[in-house]
DNA sequence: ATATTAATTTAACGAACGTTCATTTAATTA
DNA sequence: TAATTAAATGAACGTTCGTTAAATTAATAT
């Protein structure tokens, strides 16, 4: 057998990097070979090569494309120019853009260190750009006098991990809705850089 | 050629240990071969079989290690039975732990997918215990209301994600000093559940 | 000095790996 | 309808994988 009756290569490309994100993801790039992959999209591993010239491609592939729609939708949320609203806007939009992503975020962090040279200068590159945005948050929050960011790097790392480690525990279904996730983890980002806004319970902080 | 003159059972197992954490970490366990460990180690891959039975078993016992003495130095740690110092002292710990085992800390979080169902259970059990205590805390500062605790799992989440993120990007002789770091993720960390501590510029809460 | 145990080697197993190549069939174009 | 292009197959390549087995030598105990 050779071509198969109602074959279609963009179809079988989109397969292709839907189970591979799959699988990276669950197993780790290196433990999964091309002919699993193969096995799930229904072919054999040689018609991979059709589309991809090798198993790293797929991986950075995917990786460009994640980061790329992050950066993209990141910059269309943020649409205040007030430090405080736009860390708030910041936290949510990172809670919302990757709850919903687990695969591609855990990739994202996880499969640089399988990334070859180039690959990871491109992919590093980008997720750069994207913690600046948030460095430059807090360093205008700091600076207006609305902060108190003891060191803008450290708090731009701390307050990444904190929102991404969502997809180490959040699963779909579960008790909490998405919504008051993401509340619970807006207030305690901008609690954690010295706002308090809680508006149910509302405080002012005055000096003594 | 057979055994070497002057080999010593407890000096290989060591080294084994030694080399398969740090080959683990930096490449993922499925990406490392007995061959390359034995390499590294000095030895032919079959020698590592008289010491482990096979290559899970190392990430086993790797992991299985690591939670162990976790575990035990945090108990040691939390010596007040005040919420808000058990806090600090806890992110302080966690911080000070962590910081100098970043391959086993690294593997602790990467690698539980490459475990098989057994050896999963055990870690994960580990591993929950550790997120019981930070929990156990939370859930005593908010009921006392010296904190302000949205949720107490998600916020052990979300503390124990941003605590352990310092990996990421912390490298010894950077920057700042690990003492300073200690501090600046200990005040983040109060700061996040509600609680004001910052002596050098003091503040008070009041309700209007 | 001899027997035993500890530590390692070399050689080999079958299985799986990523990838290439020639071939085959379906769909499209001329 | 014929020629071309698209999409896949199946077989094979050399390599590497985890693991086992038998042999060999060093250290220790008798």
């Amino acid at each position: 057998m050779a071509r198969i009756a109602g074959s279609d290569g963009e179809v079988t490309r989109s397969e292709i990097r839907k189970v591979s994100l799959a699988l990276f993801a669950q197993c780790g790039y290196a433990a999964v070979s091309m002919r699993q992959i193969a096995s799930q999209v229904g072919v054999q591993a040689s018609a991979i090569y059709q589309y991809y010239p090798n198993k790293q491609q797929i991986l950075v592939s995917l990786l460009q494309n994640h980061m790329d729609g992050l950066l993209k939708a990141c910059h269309k949320e943020l649409t205040t120019s007030d430090p405080v609203e736009r860390l708030e806007q910041f936290a949510r939009f990172h809670i919302r853009y990757n709850i919903n992503r687990p695969d591609e975020v855990f990739l994202s962090y996880m499969e640089l260190r399988s990334l070859e040279p180039e690959g990871f200068a491109t992919i590093a590159a980008l997720r750069s750009k994207y913690e600046t945005i948030l460095k430059s948050i807090l360093r205008d929050g700091d600076k207006s006098g609305v902060m108190k960011v003891d060191d803008p790097h450290v708090s731009a790392m701390a307050i990444l991990a904190m929102l991404t480690g969502v997809n180490t525990w959040y699963r779909s279904g579960g008790r909490l809705s998405q919504k008051k996730i993401e509340n619970i983890y807006a207030s305690m980002v901008l609690k954690s850089q010295g706002i308090v806004t809680d508006t149910a319970d509302k405080e002012e902080v005055i000096h003594v």
